[in-house]
DNA sequence: AGATTAAATTAGAATTATTCTAATTCCACT
DNA sequence: AGTGGAATTAGAATAATTCTAATTTAATCT
C-alpha cells in the first residue's frame, strides 16, 4: 500500500550533511541556503556556509532534497522528494505545495513539443493566496 | 489576425532602459544580468551594473521582459512576452521554449488544487534536448 | 596492525549576483 | 528661468554562491 513516505532515517552521511538535512526536514517552509546555514549552526555550530552549499548539492544530487527557484534571488530547498508542484502568492511570497495528478501524462506531452527525453515536469502557480485575495 | 507579435517600437523609456531592452531583443538565447550588461555596455558604455537591474525589473513590470529561474544561481531574461514554457537540458543546460496549448485548462485546475486566485501558471521540463540524447 | 596514498569532504577566501541609498536628472508648475 | 518633488541613475554595500587549498576519511599495501 502506497502510504506516504515518513521521514525515514538515512544512514552513512557526515554529520555536516546530517545536520543540513534535519535542519530542512524540520523546516515547516521552505528555507533558503541562508535559513538552512542557521538552522544547521544549532545543532553543529562549527558547521561553514560552503559546507552547507556542498552538503545541499549531495541531497539533491542523492534524491533527498529538492531546489526550487523563483525569480526571488536565492534558491530555495524542499524536504519532499515526491513529486509535487507549487503555488507562490504574488502578493505576500508565500509558498504553498500541491500536486496535480494530469502530470505525467503532461511530462508526455511537453516532451513531444520540446523534443527533449523527459526526466521530470514542474508546474509553477502564480496568484493570490486564500489569506491575500481577501483584501485588495 | 493573431499574427506572432513582431519587436515592436517601444516609445518612453530612457536611453538606459532601451538599451537593457534592444540587448535582450537581440540576443538568441536567455541571458543572464551580467551579459545584459556587457551587451548593453556596448550600446551606452557609461551603464552600470545598477542600472541594468534597475532596468529589467522595470520591463519586468511593465511586460516587456520576462525573468526565467532555474536552479543555476542567476537569473535569466526572456524577451518573448507571450506566454510560454521553457525545457531545459540536464546535460548541456540549454534552455528551450515551447508552448503548451493547454495551460489555460491547467491554470483552472491549478488554482482549485492550491486554492489559490491564478494569475499564470508555468511549467518546466527537464530531460534531455535532441543532441545530447544521442551520445549516452 | 601501521604506513602510504588516493579520494572525499570541509571551510576560509574569493567571486559573482543583487540590492540599497545618496546623488543626479527630469518635469510640472510657478 | 526658478523651485519642489518624483523618477532614475550608479557607486557602494550586502548577500548568494563557488573555488581551492587544507583536512579528514577510506582504501591499499606491506
Amino acid at each position: 500500500m502506497a502510504r506516504h513516505r515518513q521521514q525515514e532515517e538515512v544512514s552513512g552521511l557526515t554529520p555536516q550533511r546530517r545536520a543540513v538535512l534535519e535542519s530542512i526536514r524540520e523546516s515547516e517552509a521552505h528555507p533558503t541556503a541562508s535559513e538552512v546555514y542557521a538552522a544547521a549552526r544549532e545543532r553543529l555550530p562549527s558547521i561553514s556556509f560552503a559546507t552547507v552549499y556542498n552538503s545541499l548539492r549531495y541531497l539533491k544530487e542523492a534524491g533527498l532534497v529538492r531546489e526550487i527557484s523563483f525569480g526571488d534571488s536565492a534558491s530555495r530547498y524542499d524536504r519532499e522528494t515526491d513529486r509535487h508542484d507549487h503555488a507562490i502568492c504574488t502578493s505576500c511570497g508565500k509558498l504553498v505545495d500541491f500536486d496535480l495528478p494530469q502530470t505525467a501524462e503532461l511530462l508526455r506531452i511537453a516532451a513531444r513539443k520540446a523534443r527533449f527525453k523527459a526526466e521530470s515536469v514542474h508546474l509553477t502557480l502564480r496568484g493570490l493566496c486564500p489569506d491575500c485575495r481577501q483584501e485588495p
